[in-house]
DNA sequence: CACATTTGACCTAC
DNA sequence: GTAGGTCAAATGTG
């Protein structure tokens, strides 16, 4: 894989930084009184838009060169959001043998198609839980985990029996940050109780939560009150696994802020952690040298995921390019958009089609 | 009673 | 042999 920075990334730029712009105005006109109802609507369409143009250009370029797992990949209605279902390379292989051999698994271990997702979502607040996926999951196991702190728990679709659903996640918290959680998916939802964009019932994530904190405000919040409390922040790091490859950095939500998944690319984001996701826009987007709340942090592991090896300089060197080094202030001018270039949609793209808006 | 969680045991990969 | 992942009986909850 190479080059998977170079393509295309300065429409890509344009299209996350008009994104976060619109966000801004959003807030603007969440601090107005005056905001009609049709310019919010207004402004949130140009910015899931926006992101949902990002993503293509991440999803048509990053496909080159990228092993696929379609058969598995494709046709799983409500399932998260698959940006191009790459695996690391191992990972896919492991993948197929295991399904080559699925007559001689034990009843003991199954074995999934090992595409996974790596997530970690942190909930500011603490309170709130790593994260609302849309699915309804069924804690099975907890295991402590050598060198980590805390326990990793273990979860499966709850449909797993009703409807053969092999879906799974992992769910660490994380060493350094007890409000930041790891979250690693694997296999695919094929249950049809998947609610990308209507909040979910309970999860596992929720119960669990009440070990930790029993302040759980358990309401959950529509889209539009999710913006409106927006400075509850969350932090969405994409960590992405050290043996997957660059896929795609980023995913961003659809058109409910239900729920916003990247399987295999990146990180997820769900319903009751949206808010924290407009907060990040609104400040400092995108600032490695900030490692506290609001924003995308891009780990290390992050960068690499970006580009690889070989373009984890670019990356980074284009990073300094459009963001100031200190943008910590939440008022101050994030970007130079002077030094951006606009963007231009393609009449035909498929905003509307599936499964951007699903 | 049905379903979820807990937790020790078991299994597999390395 | 060890660590991670899963199973399943026991227990909890509504």
């Amino acid at each position: 894989m190479e080059n998977v920075w170079s393509w295309e990334q300065k429409p890509l730029i344009g299209e996350l930084i008009q994104g976060m712009e619109l966000v801004k105005q959003l807030r603007v006109q969440f601090s107005t009184t005056s905001s009609s109802p049709e310019t919010v609507e207004t402004l949130l369409q140009r910015i899931l838009a926006s992101y949902e143009k990002a993503l293509m250009i991440l999803r048509c370029s990053g496909s080159i060169g990228q092993p696929q797992i379609e058969g598995v990949m494709a046709g799983v209605p409500g399932s998260p959001i698959s940006v191009n279902g790459s695996l690391g390379t191992d990972e896919f292989d492991k993948g197929i043998k295991d399904h080559q051999g699925t007559d001689d698994i034990s009843k003991k271990r199954r074995i999934l198609p090992r595409w996974t997702d790596h997530v970690r979502v942190r909930s500011e607040t603490g309170l709130e839980g790593p994260h609302e996926d849309g699915y309804s999951w069924r804690k099975y196991g907890q295991k402590d985990i050598l060198g980590a702190k805390y326990p990793r728990s273990y979860y499966r679709c709850t449909f797993r029996n009703s409807q053969n659903c092999w879906a799974t996640k992992q769910l660490q918290r994380s060493d350094d940050d007890p409000n930041a959680f790891d979250i690693t998916y694997r296999g695919r939802h094929t249950c049809s109780h998947a609610t990308n964009s209507v909040p979910a019932p309970p999860s596992p994530e929720k119960q669990e939560q009440k070990q930790y904190n029993n302040n759980n405000h358990n309401e959950q919040e529509r889209p539009l009150d999710i913006l409106r409390d927006i400075p509850s922040s969350l932090r969405i790091v994409t960590e992405d696994l050290d043996r997957r490859e660059m896929t795609y950095p980023f995913s961003f939500p659809s058109t409910s802020f239900g729920c916003m998944q990247s399987e295999d690319n990146g990180f997820s984001l769900s319903a009751l952690d949206s808010n924290a996701l407009l907060d990040s826009f609104s400040s400092p987007f995108l600032s490695p040298a900030t490692p506290e709340s609001n924003y995308f942090a891009v780990s290390p592991l992050g960068k690499s995921n970006f580009g690889g090896v070989h373009n984890e300089h670019h990356f980074e060197s284009e990073l300094k390019k459009i963001i100031p080094a200190n943008a910590s202030a939440p008022s101050s001018p994030v970007l130079d958009l002077d030094s951006l270039h606009p963007v231009d949609i393609e009449p035909n793209f498929p905003f509307d089609s599936q499964p951007f808006f699903s």
